[in-house]
DNA sequence: ATCATTTGTTAGACATAGCTAACTTTTTTA
DNA sequence: TAAAAAAGTTAGCTATGTCTAACAAATGAT
């Protein structure tokens, strides 16, 4: 009933993630192509397919939209991923930019006991390690509204959230300038220029590019 | 260098297995193909694949043999397998018979890191739930002849070494009559019709058939 | 030694999932 | 609003790995 193949998965997650979680009020192929970094004739494919299946639906050049079914495959995935991660992390000394690839693999493998019980062994953790939320056995989970460190007025003070975890470099470069989750930051001067931002944590100041506070998620403090 | 498909993988294994473990002199295109249960075309499609690449080697109509990399590969799948079974149910809650299926998915992740870490959290494990020896890191482990159950003399006294992890109905059958690992097992009798035998331990007595037998391994006491 | 059976091989088909190149529709903008 | 750009679609190719059917070679039995 519910088999699908790791590539059926990657796109419905992919694009669970693109409609959902980031709320993106219109997803069309070609989006959903670069974000997977295949060809828009292999989303096209590969969609047509989702929506014989009846988990995408979508009108001839429309957009693309998720039925109930596909959000709760997405969601399953994202679970897996994120439980992974965290016992990647937690207990066999991996390191933030090194758990996805992995999970990517993890996420993938079919069994709901296997899940379910690295779930409670970890005694059913929250948040994975890049900040973000875990789905529960039930696919409930809050999806809270991003807010990028880029998208912030001078002098905000805010609380880092959770991160990207798509890009390794990125990820590495996080830990290499002392940033973690629940970090300080205060945005001491916004360059009109290029965007990039001065900011100061820990007693550190540095500057960072808009594309890497786009990928920073924070929450504003009082 | 090393990039295998999981079919490829697959077939490795599957003549690491045939081969060495259980010591066969001699295995051809059809047994393969019969022990991975695909056609005989199919397994000798692949077969070609494997021996352009090195990892097999055998004349036209030939039997099959391994290259020391098809060998290295196999038992880097082997330890993959063992760890991950010994996981599951050490930590997951698995039951013998159902950490197999699982642990045919979990062999084929790529990454070095996490069999390692895997395998140092558990503090190094050098059997699996079915009594299997698993390799170490550098791929170097002990193959123990196998001695069957079934190819004992009447009157034998011997303990359980391990089992054949490949059926979860047998895997159950074998829980379901109370033996484990390590049960002391008394042959009473081996009934020549059919070569089922009627053996006690916990001061239980069972027939169990040849074809049960034929998937306890053991060693004799004294 | 020959014939039958078993074993191995080849050819050709199918499904998945990717690609490029060409084309169509929709959207943007001048 | 018409032309240009962007987005979506289709056709046709590739590779992997499966299959069946037909054929060839090796083995075993009489």
């Amino acid at each position: 009933m519910n088999n699908l193949t790791k590539s059926e998965e990657d796109y419905l997650k992919a694009l669970f993630q693109l409609l959902i979680e980031d709320q993106a009020s219109k997803v069309g192929n070609n989006q959903l192509a670069e974000y997977l970094t295949v060809s828009p004739a292999s989303a096209n494919n590969m969609i047509k397919k989702l929506k014989a299946k009846e988990y995408v639906i979508s009108e001839k050049y429309g957009k693309l939209d998720l039925t109930d079914e596909g959000k709760s495959i997405a969601v399953r995935l994202i679970r897996k991923h994120r439980l992974w991660e965290t016992f990647l992390c937690n207990y066999l000394n991996f390191t933030w930019d090194e758990v996805h690839e992995v999970a990517e693999q993890l996420e993938h493998i079919k069994s709901s006991k296997l899940i379910n019980e690295l779930d409670r062994f970890m005694d059913y953790p929250e948040r994975d390690p890049h900040g973000e939320v875990i789905p529960n056995a039930k696919g409930e989970y809050s999806i809270q509204p991003k807010i990028t460190l880029s998208s912030l007025p001078e002098k905000s003070v805010c609380q880092l959230v959770s991160v990207n975890d798509g890009s390794v470099t990125f990820l590495k470069y996080v830990s290499e300038i002392g940033l973690a989750l629940s970090s300080e930051i205060e945005i001491l001067e916004v360059r009109e220029f290029d965007k990039s931002i001065r900011i100061q944590f820990n007693e550190k100041i540095e500057t960072v590019s808009k594309k890497f506070a786009d990928n920073v998620f924070v929450k504003l403090i009082n």
